[in-house]
DNA sequence: CTGAAAGCGCTTACAG
DNA sequence: CTGAAAGCGCTTACAG
């Protein structure tokens, strides 16, 4: 079995307490001899004595841990990798562990009672990435749930962070309005399924910047969200030669995700049209896309902020449980591939 | 606070040992009355009562808890949702925990020293996801660490669950071979950068699979590499268009991975040559490939039985801890498209 | 100054 | 049959 600072001591000849305060350096006030600590220490690297931090959590009442809850369902759990590695970082500076739980989240799951998972989780606090589709049902058990937590990726108006998604959306039409682009279109999520419980916000915000800068700017908004209809993944590059060989079509596009890029692409490359020189293209994308080979200028997901961010407030929120905290939105990135190009008036 | 036992038995006014019990549903051998077992339930509930499981480990001497140690560099961590996603569900089955880790590992780090996780991480077993780049300082570390492990994704004679590659790839171009194919190519990831500490067994076994199979059919070897040469992500079109533009060229490709499909398909499109009638492809994929719209047949990784299976090994080594296992191998499943059709001659 | 004792929340073998 | 007590591994206030 495990080491314990029992046997240390019972070797050493000394009583635990001993033992517990050489090896936590908590010996300021004590005077042991610089030779026992070190027959100590030695030991205990010896042995491969590790401390048992459950042991520790039951005494100091911390776990020195956060769960991260995600949903059961892939498509509905973001969880980049930079994200993951953010949060990490910053838990590990602050000594605690990170937990992974998925709660179960099947359409018609019965939430009368609470699922399993919530009756035995012990942390300090959680980090709900719980981003769309989320259920009322499990929506007001986590948010009854006894422990401090921040949402993220979610808009809500407090102990949440989020992606300024509407913010970045106002910033891909500017780029292109200052390029003196007047003919922008936006491209929604067009073979996107509409969902039981709603969209992520990043959709409507995305659009709504978008909208707003081009009022602001007195441009005509040009949606293209396949009218109502969902457009099978494989009929996108026709949809989008369809719309690029029209004589009135965009000299920009701002995509509302990276998917969109290869169709688009490929519908340009169909007809000609040669990016940038005929047509200028935004996408909003995540973190890995940069190292995936993106040939697209991007507005980037704050991921690593959003990692740091939210365990920051999560550690004030654990200190301060009752206190809500205003939620804090983060800024985009802009990654520049020139895409985007100057309109030249033919 | 949290609510404790201690709390609930006040309020009652009974031990706190009738409280564990009831709460527990260990009364088998008592015969508490059925009303005062509900009356200590309703107030647990009412108290939102959680136990404290961290204590229930100090006790038992069980953590409850496996940890999941990655990489820290992102491209290095291997972790598909499917995978963390049955694992999840094969721990949850077993009433344990899904703790994540990450170990640092820029190049190099200094590993004289035992990275601090690895000296306060506390679980019942560990799972490395440690895919490749390993380096020799960092594997002796996980390897002497104290704690019962299983590797996964990374070929080892024991306590080790992974994709058999090798078969995979012979699998594939049997496929092709059954089809009439003759001239069949394998496509390595031509735009991969060695890395220092070597690469994932994948890259050779998928290509020795594909070569076996072939020699046994008594066909040429047709390996497409770069010649040696890193090829950059932007020329990769370039670089297929001159390939499939040679009189002599191959009438199915085998591609490494998934990230290849793009460019081989803008080079196909670019020279008029049409999937399936006049060029076959397959690629090996993850499974998030079949949900993201991949349009190419595809040798798709174990990911779901991968996650199951190491836990399953891991309990089975946290009960045994000396008794090493066999390494388990994973056969990939094929997802057809129809971008595979017989050869016919011209 | 520094051991020995109390106690964190829990479970379970055991005495009555 | 069923309370009360011991004890898991640890930390720290406190008595000497």
């Amino acid at each position: 079995m495990a080491v314990t600072l029992k046997q240390i001591a019972n070797i050493v000849g000394v009583d635990v307490s001993v033992v517990s305060r050489v090896l936590n350096d908590k010996t300021e006030n004590y005077h042991f001899t610089e030779e026992r600590m070190e027959q100590i220490r030695k030991i205990a690297r010896e042995l491969g004595y590790i401390p048992n931090i459950y042991a520790q959590a039951v005494k100091t009442g911390k776990f020195g841990c956060v769960a991260l809850l995600l949903s059961s369902h892939g498509d509905r759990s973001y969880l980049p990798n930079l994200l993951l590695d953010s949060m990490h970082k910053e838990l590990e500076k602050r000594g605690k562990h990170l937990m992974l739980t998925k709660l179960p989240d099947a359409n018609g799951e019965d939430y009368s009672q609470t699922p399993a998972i919530l009756k035995t989780l012990m942390a300090d606090g959680l980090i709900v990435d719980y981003t769309h589709h989320v259920s009322p049902g499990i929506e007001s058990r986590i948010e009854n749930f006894v422990l401090p937590k921040i949402w993220i990726n979610n808009k809500r108006s407090k102990d949440c962070v989020y992606p300024d998604n509407l913010k970045a959306g106002v910033e891909a039409a500017r780029k292109l309005i200052k390029f003196g682009h007047k003919n922008i279109a936006y491209v929604t999520d067009v073979s996107y399924s509409q969902n039981l419980f709603g969209e992520h916000y990043s959709m409507s915000d995305r659009y709504k910047g978008y909208a707003l800068e081009m009022k602001k700017n007195d441009l005509e908004i040009y949606k293209i969200d396949g009218e109502g209809k969902v457009i099978p993944k494989n009929k996108l590059i026709d949809y989008f030669v369809n719309i690029l060989s029209q004589p009135d079509r965009p000299t920009a596009l701002i995509l509302y995700w990276s998917l969109l890029v290869p169709p688009v692409l490929n519908a340009a490359r169909k007809l000609g049209i040669s990016i940038p020189d005929d047509l200028s293209i935004i996408t909003f994308a995540g973190c890995i896309s940069q190292h995936a080979g993106l040939s697209i200028n991007a507005m980037i997901e704050p991921e690593n902020e959003m990692g740091i961010e939210s365990v920051k407030m999560l550690v004030k929120k654990i200190t301060e449980p009752e206190k809500s905290l205003k939620s804090k939105s983060l800024a985009f990135s802009y990654y520049d591939t020139g895409s985007c190009k100057k309109l030249v008036r033919n």
